[in-house]
DNA sequence: GAGGCCTTGTAACGCGCGTCAACTAGAGTG
DNA sequence: CACTCTAGTTGACGCGCGTTACAAGGCCTC
């Protein structure tokens, strides 16, 4: 390992300047001893020890995402893997951690880590807000995963699903612990729009992802409903009890799924489902994050995008 | 924050002896002492900061596992979650990087944060094993996830076709980058087995997840082959678009997929699988990362696990 | 030529911790 | 009583870095 000071003696220079010139304040020095420094550093391919920089300024230069207990879909993978990008892009290393069943401190976490910020990748709690505040460490929560996002994702489904003439409405979540995060905004959103409508309350059912709950479930559908799923597996396994069932799709039901899955795009019919913007979210969040650390990102290029229906076949 | 001298001074010795005794070298402090710390210690709230340990020791008590740019799969997700939850109960903490299309050098973030090990979820190149070597920091590939083991996955769906009577066997990859891992060393054990048994060549095809192309990779099928297929939602598509062409499943066609994913039971017929046991995979390559460490962790009790077909009524 | 200012650079400290060599007190030994 | 030995404890150093107060030298002004 190469340490600064390494780099201040091939420059012949001291360890305070070339900390200086490698930390933006290289204004104060000659032109020819800051290049000099910087070429010397390259040279060596000296990187500053992530500890001895956080000793020295109480941070590192660490950004964690905390994922909340759930399943990892391919979108929210996409933007952890744009957000990382971005990240590196300012210099800072983007590092997951999952949340297990029985969740270590968050308290425990920053304290070690003193991580620059924290990533939220569902709505903190006041208390955890607090503790992070305590430490000093910035928090953010990216708008397009709270609860307001998800609420218009219910309200979407339900939009489309009466647009297209259904006029009783039911939400079907997963009966899994690990959709606990963001299947209840979504179906208060879907309830919003039938109240505003006029509508009776939308039926709520949660399935297991088992042969003989999803075809309860199927049952306890009324026929002509409009069926909006918490994802695309819990829709397709809708749609294949319904060709079980002979109940014809999108006539005697009416499906709609979300997240826009590739498996979607090759049922038959083909899954009505909703689909996020994930690199235009990833993007914001990121930026967010970035100016909440003072970094200038132009986080007002980036406007924010709305659910959008993917219409198949299938409602 | 409080740091080892506020205990120190709270319990009224020196920040030498909160050190040692948190650090397992308090027999050779007095009973009264030793409890006297640890208690202090825990009303304050004590954590050592990671940083200042990291500085002191050359290492931090954080594991990175590095992981492949792939989707990630409940199954691999899950591996993670019990490696976490494991690590934390020997004071380790497991942080996930993902790898992006242009990736970081492993050797920046190596150098930068001094982990503990590395956990690599995908066989290191030769060239990065001599970069983690020179940087002192053990890498740790677990055996479940390696080529052998993929091997074996291959081998047991060419096994149970060939056990279901399909003479001429097909291997479906997807068309996509991100699963340029496994996917070979898969199709390399079905082929394996074919030549074992004296069958034809598998016929090896790549669509996308698009209706077109899977539809078009059907038609590639001849009449009473069988089918393995690089994981569940593949095969699920492949059943969806047998049911267009009216092909019938397992007769005219058999499937088996990989991953046992929730969806898998719920198809009609009931897709045929093979499944992993992750919680038994996940254990034992914690333990051997653990062990690395030299930390006893009992690896000897976990015997490796074999891939298993879960059968449904697709082939 | 004395005083002041600007430019360029550095010495020295502290961040929080782990690790020893070294020290103390007391008990044991001859 | 002088000595050794052991159990118990601590002082002091260094890990690699960022920062700040300050030094040295050059230039300008009056």
């Amino acid at each position: 390992m190469t340490r600064s000071e390494d780099v201040a003696r091939a420059a012949g220079v001291s360890r305070a300047t070339v900390s200086q010139i490698l930390n933006g304040r290289g204004a104060r020095f000659s032109e020819e001893t800051r290049t000099r420094v910087l070429q010397v550093a390259a040279e060596l391919d000296y990187r500053p020890s992530i500890a001895g920089r956080a000793l020295a300024k109480g941070a590192s230069d660490i950004v964690v995402a905390l994922l909340p207990y759930t399943h990892l879909s391919g979108n929210l993978q996409a933007v952890l893997e744009q957000a990382t990008e971005e990240l590196a892009r300012h210099g800072l290393t983007l590092l997951l951690r999952l949340t297990t069943k029985n969740p270590t401190s968050l308290e425990q976490l920053v304290a070690q880590l003193r991580p620059r910020a924290v990533f939220a990748l569902w709505p903190f709690t006041a208390d955890e807000r607090a503790v992070l505040e305590r430490q000093g460490v910035s928090a953010i929560s990216p708008a397009e995963l709270d609860d307001g996002f998800d609420r218009k994702i219910g309200r979407a489904q339900a939009e489309h699903l009466v647009a297209k003439g259904y006029r009783r409405l039911a939400y079907v979540h997963l009966e899994d612990d690990r959709f606990r995060i963001w299947g209840p905004p979504r179906e208060h959103g879907l309830a919003e729009v039938c109240a505003e409508r006029g509508l009776p309350d939308p039926v709520v059912l949660r399935p297991r992802l088992d042969p003989h709950e999803v075809l309860d479930a199927l049952g306890a559908l009324s026929r002509g409903s409009g069926v909006a799923c918490y994802n695309d597996d819990i829709a397709i396994a809708l749609m294949q009890a319904a060709a079980v069932r002979r109940i014809a799709i999108p006539d005697d039901l009416g499906i709609i799924g979300m997240d826009d899955t590739p498996l979607a795009a090759v049922t038959h019919p083909r899954l009505t489902t909703v689909s996020v913007d994930v690199s235009a979210a990833a993007l914001r969040a990121t930026r967010q994050l970035l100016e909440g650390l003072l970094i200038p990102a132009g986080l007002a290029d980036i406007k924010q995008v709305d659910p959008q229906v993917i219409e198949g076949e299938s409602a």
